[in-house]
This record gives structure tokens, sequence and C-alpha cells, in this order.
DNA sequence: AATGAAATGTTATTATGTTACATAAACATT
DNA sequence: AATGTTTATGTAACATAATAACATTTCATT
């Protein structure tokens, strides 16, 4: 079992995890895409922590309970599926990935990553949407994908 | 020789050229570290344009005109230096990296990553520095190195 | 010249991600 | 149910990016 660390005292990890899987559900039905055994599979594992996991971890985790042998390619397409369709996320700064754990609504995602623990907390404000397409603007410069990955210590990490 | 896409029409690439090396050139002198033909060499390869260049790619421009073989450890070696001494930029989302090109005055750097032609526009605002820590301080987390990379397109290609 | 620290050389290895092509499962149409 | 089509998966090899470990050289200072 890898580092725990629950930094919302009232968050409920089975809860989030469930409504992760949920979303998942509802949104491949939405969008008329197929949430196969191996793309549920990825996704739970994603699902376990808000830490980012490498691809390679991920594949560790998934050979277990897969039905044949599994190589790097089959966790590749996985993750390349649930980020097309926003429900995972991937860390540039750390070439990992994460479960999408908040609802976006339209507004770019921002993440604050602690180099700790690896806790990677999930944001989408608008004050920071509004101050990259504002910078980009005056540059006219056409934002497609903004990657906002703001690393450093988290409170938890801070104390101890 | 690499695609050319001079962004600013008042810009003259040899002048900032030499600009980033007499920078280097100082800051090495008041930091007492070498400016080393290496990293020299290192240096003036990433200042040829404001476009991101991978590291094995800086090996193969590097190869002509070393000494030696040389082998990628070495390039990695004088990029670890360049950033050490803020003197070039990493950007994960490429794995490529860019001589710096602004002087950031203790605020953070952003970049504007055209996704066609691999331009790369160095900012330092304020406004994205300010925004970004203050989402950080609300979550409680002390921000070290945001990694901010706002892929888009640039006018240029956009025109065209 | 002798010393110690920083830089470089050399080889191998690890980590991350992709290509290419074969097979199989799911879906739609008859 | 049989057929063809699309989508997903299996399999192996490959490509790219980065680091480790240890030997040697260079340089500034005694």
């Amino acid at each position: 079992m890898e580092q725990e660390n629950f930094h919302f005292s009232d968050h409920n990890h089975e809860n989030c995890k469930s409504a992760i899987i949920k979303t998942a559900e509802k949104r491949c039905e939405e969008n008329g895409v197929r949430f196969t055994r191996q793309r549920r599979m990825v996704l739970e594992i994603l699902a376990e922590s808000h830490q980012a996991i490498g691809a390679y971890d991920i594949l560790e985790r998934f050979k277990p309970n897969a039905k044949s042998r599994t190589a790097p390619v089959t966790i590749y397409r996985a993750l390349d599926f649930l980020i097309e369709n926003n429900l995972a996320h991937r860390l540039s700064s750390l070439n990992a990935f994460v479960a999408c754990s908040t609802t976006h609504n339209g507004l770019d995602a921002q993440f604050l990553v602690c180099k700790k623990c690896q806790y990677v907390a999930e944001l989408s404000t608008n004050s920071l949407h509004k101050a990259i397409h504002k910078e980009a603007e005056s540059a006219e410069f056409t934002v497609t994908s903004p990657m906002i990955e703001i690393r450093g210590i988290c409170s938890t990490c801070k104390k101890s």
C-alpha cells in the first residue's frame, strides 16, 4: 500500500472513488463511447488515491487482475481514452497521471502538486483561468491546453 | 536549418542571441561559477532560436563542434547547470529546453508554447504570478516551482 | 609540483512512450 | 444467424528521454 495522505479531514475517499467511477459511466454513456473492463480498471487504479502515478506503476497494479499478460501500450491506450474523455489528467512535470476529481464547467484545470507526498489537488478556478487567457490574448495567442502544475509543499507536509 | 519564425517584426535575433550569452557570462562571474566551453556551446545552441529543443537534438548540433565524442549525459549536465543558474528553462510538456530570454525579478516564469511552430514566448507577468500564489495560499499550499506552460497557436501560425 | 574540487569522459542502464501489425470483440445490417 | 465494419485488444519490437556509476582530466590554490 502506498503512502496515504488524506488532506481533507472531511474527505471520505471511498465515496470519492465511487463518484469518479459513476461519473465515468455516465459520461461514457452520454458520449457514446465504451467504458471497457480495461479502461475501468485503469481509472480505478488512478482513483485509489489523489497521488500522481506513472504508467509503469499503473501497469504493475494492473497485472494481478488482468486476464492475460499486459504490455505498456495497453495502459497508455486506456490513459489516452480517459484523458480524451476528461476522466483523467496527465501531469507533465511528473510524467504521471491522476483521475479527474472536479467538474470543470468549461474552465481549465490547474494542479497543486506536493513534491513531498505527491499529493495532487485539482483546481479549476475562474481567477487563474481568466488571468491565463488575458495574458495569452494580449500576446495574440490562442490558448488550447494550458498546463498549470504548481509544484510546492502541501500544508500537511509542511507541518511535519 | 530548422524552421525560422520570427514573431516580432522588430526582433533582431542576432542581438538577442548575443545578449543571452553576455548575460550568462555576467551571471556566472557574479555567482562564482564557471561558464565552460561546453556550457557555452549548449547555451548557444539554445539561443539560436526561440523554439524548444530536445536534449538529443541539442546533442546532434553539439557533436560537429565537439572536441571528442559526446554522450547524452554531457548535454544533460550542461542543461542542469544552465537551469540552476536560470539561464535556461525546461518545458515539461515538450521534454525540451529553451534559453532564458527575459529577466524575472523574482517573478515566476510562464510560457506560451505554439503547438505548430514550437515557438516559445517567455513571460514573467505580475498578474499571473499573483493569481497563482493567491490560489495556492488559499489552499495553504507553499509554492516552490510553478510550471506554467500555456499551449496553443501563435498569431503567425493562426494566420497561415 | 602537489593537492583537492569541479568538470568531463565512458559505458551501461533505467524510465517513459510509440509503431506496426495481428487478432478478437462489439455493433449494425441484412 | 451470417455478414461486413468498426472499435478494442494482444504481441513484439522499437524509439526517445534521462540517469547511474566510476574513471579521468582540468583548474585554481597551496
